[in-house]
DNA sequence: CTGAAAGCGCTTACAG
DNA sequence: CTGAAAGCGCTTACAG
């Protein structure tokens, strides 16, 4: 590591203000745009002038040390493996690079520890707020955040106590379409791969499952209900094989996202068992490439992008004005009927 | 805005240094792990102390601005939409962050300007480094950052002078290996989706076809190979479409990514042909989630995460050592065998 | 081993 | 409208 040595900027400020024949505090001001009101139209000229044949290029480092702020914002995510982050990803990202802000991202795997150490590094580079998908229901690292007067915004998952602003899909909706979809079809008997508890996610989408059966007449039998402890195709997978297991299986499986669901179709596979012939399953996200599996997936669309790019918004908007009333923003979700459900009449044996 | 107000820092280095009955000067050698050697065991255990009880953290930015390191790297990918670049990315963020770096994450849609103004916002802001997955075979943005002596990594595509470290896979034998397998099984005639000859892993593979071929004493129909101008599924489509409208097909594609086999799909089917069963397809990559298509898709694996991995290892590495000679790392690549290729003799009317 | 001082390159009250 | 000065919070030759 070469050491001692700080190389100085190929030219400064003060390299501009003395080929302007100005001195730096007016050279700062002609090229900053909130403060250039203040100078002579000739002075800024002649400042630009002589910037633009230095090449002046200002020191961010600088400028951000002594303004405290550093355009840039972090991206907290579970993990960028699972496909329906990468369009919401793309969404904040491209929100924030209009307004010339830098994105750092970060990979939790959900682990409280992980996500600790993340939030840490971050906030200890002072990047300007933070935009989440990794919150949970309660969550002592936000609550943290959140006290600490770091501007955040929350999407996909929200918390329960409504006091950070936050971009999520009504998946009471979605979960209606669902299950009236469903029950439209014939199917009485309706089990659900609940999400985690822990996140509002599954369990916003496991308690307005089971209004929406109430709502149509149907009573969900507590066993015909099981909860995954991450939403991977493993726990998809673990958690099919126990509603499988009944004596009556149910005619349709609704899980709590197209990763549950992906797990589902294995065991419904192996099981030696045809779909939607034997049984139906639904999905929820339609995550990119989830159309292309076999047989298609009946699921749920939230406009993944969408969702990012106004997290984003009104991330920007806190930081412009951190007095911005707290909202918590619901995007509308749609079914996609595809080749994953049948009516119950159609299926061998019923 | 808030302006005119700099917040000062909760507690800083001169508080400690207060507290601990020393010079700052001394608790900055002190708190500082190549320094400390400098100064007195007990001496540093007063300013350890201090530092506990005040709740001490060092202002990143001031010392990143006198030390021109801010322990952040840049990552720069086309799009984080296509699977193939989620799982080199967290091998490339995993590494970093285990050392404490921090990672800036951004999408070029392999647009040149957007890739400068990208380049442009990372350097101004002082990144370590940078981990690149967007060369072009010629490609000025990445001369540039290495004229100006910025330690960079290609990851996945390389550049064609050999003058940047790199990790990507051994494409020539990947392509070979689909060439004896789609031979063995008694394929005359191949055709190719060529992936966009401007960078180095559509240009690699396609070179590699053609020897390969000649290898096996097969000679290439130049109209047997159409070109695509990226990597995406709708120009899977166009090329297969160009491929399947000549006279007489070939009885085999091999495609220059999944991205691009996934169109060659479409196509297939849309035209009413059976897969492997009149026409067999390979791609490259078995990227996430392709092995969940149907008909299952025989590719190429390379070892996405590694990948990541390994450049962030190298990057690391010069980082340490400027003078590190430079490496161009290439991983074995691995023929994954599923349904969408069969032997000649099978096929329906052969 | 430690202190005193300089300085990284900006921005911004404060005067004029 | 502009200059002169202070200062953001560190690190690091330079002395002692």
């Amino acid at each position: 590591m070469p050491k001692g040595v700080v190389p100085k900027d190929a030219v400064t400020l003060r390299d501009v203000a003395d080929a302007a024949g100005v001195h730096p505090g007016t050279a700062s001001r002609a090229l900053n745009d909130e403060t250039k009101a203040l100078v002579r139209p000739e002075t800024i000229e002649r400042v630009l002038a002589a910037a633009a044949t230095l090449g002046y290029k200002p020191n961010l480092l600088a400028r951000s040390f002594k303004t405290r702020r550093t355009n840039s914002v972090g991206i907290v995510i579970p993990d960028i493996n699972n496909p329906l982050f990468p369009p919401m990803v793309r969404g904040v990202e491209d929100r924030l690079f209009e307004d010339g802000y830098v994105a750092l991202l970060a990979n939790t795997e959900n682990d409280p520890d992980r996500q600790r150490r993340i939030f840490e590094g971050m906030v200890d580079r002072r990047i300007d707020g933070l935009v989440l998908a990794t919150a949970r229901r309660h969550d002592v690292g936000v609550a943290e955040l959140s006290e600490m007067g770091i501007p955040i915004v929350l999407f996909n998952r929200v918390v329960d106590d409504g006091r950070v602003p936050s971009v999520s899909s009504d998946d009471a909706t979605g979960v209606r379409m669902v299950v009236d979809h469903l029950r439209n079809l014939g199917h009485e008997r309706i089990g659900h791969v609940a999400g985690p508890q822990s996140m509002s996610t599954g369990h916003a989408r496991y308690s307005a499952f089971v209004s929406a059966m109430a709502e149509t007449g149907a009573v969900v039998d507590p066993r015909d209900v099981v909860f995954a402890e991450t939403f991977s195709i493993a726990e998809g997978e673990r958690c099919a094989a126990a509603l499988l297991a009944r004596a009556e299986r149910p005619s349709a499986i609704f899980a709590g996202n197209d990763m549950l669901a992906l797990g589902c179709y294995s065991v419904v596979e192996r099981a030696g068992l045809a779909c939607p012939g034997d049984i139906s399953i639904v999905g929820f996200n339609d995550m990119p490439f989830i159309d292309r599996v076999n047989p298609p997936l009946t699921t749920v669309r939230i406009p993944h992008y969408e969702l990012g790019l106004l997290a984003a918004e009104l991330l920007l908007g806190r930081l412009r004005n951190p007095e911005m009333p707290i909202e918590a923003v619901q995007l509308e979700p749609q079914l996609v009927v595809r080749g994953s459900t049948a009516p119950v009449h159609l299926r061998v044996g019923a």
